[in-house]
DNA sequence: CGTGTTATTGAAGTGTATCAAATTGCGTGG
DNA sequence: CCACGCAATTTGATACACTTCAATAACACG
């Protein structure tokens, strides 16, 4: 038996991805998926629209983001390989309440709602994998909401450095994606970032920043 | 057949309990649970420790309310009757993240841990209830972090007024709870309250707030 | 090589936290 | 039932962190 390109058993982010954690029901999925690429800046679902089903992050990084009457966009989670995107509104039973979008070339799968839902009521351990992941996005959110009330703009600069380079290190994050991050302007990220390397924290070359002691910027916000 | 006070048939907050939605299961739940009543002030779980279960509430008033090292605290969730308490820190499988509080003088059932999960695994569809819950909690925390953000103090505070009436009504709110809500500080909520009473949004009496114009607190924050 | 986006810096204004002090209101025990 | 004590509320003054606006500089890209 030959595998082709769009095959899950080959699938590199197939260990991390709940939704393809089942060895039993694996040819199922990969014949039902649908295999999409979206080049960076491209919008995978909007904010506003009924969810469609779910999708996988193969290869790249999508953000999810949100954007208000004004248009101001702040980012609430980002999405790596591994990563299943659209799960929220599908549990809530809601229209999507933000926006994906592929910050690099990116490839996902897409799973339809009728066929997940069908899934879930013979494999409820799948279901209740996406809530564990549903209850740790809740944990950071509210954690996210406290920082926001209680620390100040270059802390939450110097938190979101350390989780941006953590979770999606090789990324080049703009001044004005680090704020969306943290809560606040492209301005005060670059004088938290001036701040930082007068403390020798971090260095800035041309565009981007690298990270000299982590533990001293881990320190402002903890 | 004649019920106690403690038959699961006969709770008033049956209907919007997601764990008594089964009446087949009714009766094994009801010899399984145990009834505790706590008193205004009392904590029913806290911050750090490790999940036991799940609460309902079936009477009164608790507050999820999440404290940091240097004392300062901060509500995130309001559970009235027929609300679960416990329900996130049993899907992320981790500590609580936050202590339950009782605000008035409350009774509750516990169910343990150990039942919860057997009972999911026979009836995934409960699960999926919580789930739901789950994923609404947290499009409310995303949304929050994000009017935090956007939104100034005294937008807040319409907020948290139209929030807290709406959802709790005859309750009479404290400045510092309104504070804990609102992500600031009691003065902040006391300058406010006094403009939007210039305004003719709200009047004070003693101690307790009247809502005058609702949709006027509304646009302040919409 | 030019054009648009991103980054940087400065100045100004303001919202809100913080601190302190006075007052009000409430519950408790005498 | 009153008086007391304590907590909650209120008001004012102060400080300052951060947003906002604007103008310039650096860089990436076609």
């Amino acid at each position: 038996m030959s595998h082709s390109e769009n095959d899950c058993e080959v699938c590199g982010s197939r260990g991390t991805n709940p939704l393809c954690s089942l060895d039993h029901r694996l040819e199922e999925i990969s014949q039902t998926k649908t295999s999409s690429h979206f080049k960076a800046g491209q919008t995978i679902f909007y904010q506003g629209n009924e969810p469609l089903g779910l999708f996988t992050v193969e290869k790249g990084l999508v953000k999810i983001e949100s954007t208000n009457e004004h248009g101001q966009s702040h980012t609430l989670r980002l999405m790596g390989p591994g990563n299943v995107l659209g799960y929220r509104s599908l549990f809530s039973k809601e229209p999507y309440q933000a926006s994906a979008i592929a910050l690099e070339n990116s490839k996902l799968c897409f799973l339809p709602k009728s066929f997940i839902l069908t899934l879930f009521q013979a494999e409820p351990q799948m279901a209740l994998q996406l809530a564990e992941r549903l209850a740790k996005d809740l944990r950071e959110a509210e954690s996210k909401w406290i920082r926001q009330v209680d620390n100040e703009a270059p802390d939450r600069v110097a938190e979101a450095l350390i989780f941006l380079s953590e979770k999606f290190g090789e990324q080049n994050w703009t001044r004005k994606e680090i704020a969306q991050w943290a809560g606040t302007t492209p301005e005060t990220v670059i004088r938290a970032l001036a701040r930082f390397e007068k403390e020798g924290l971090v260095t800035q070359e041309k565009r981007s920043i690298q990270i000299l002691n982590r533990p001293g910027l881990i320190e402002k916000f903890s």
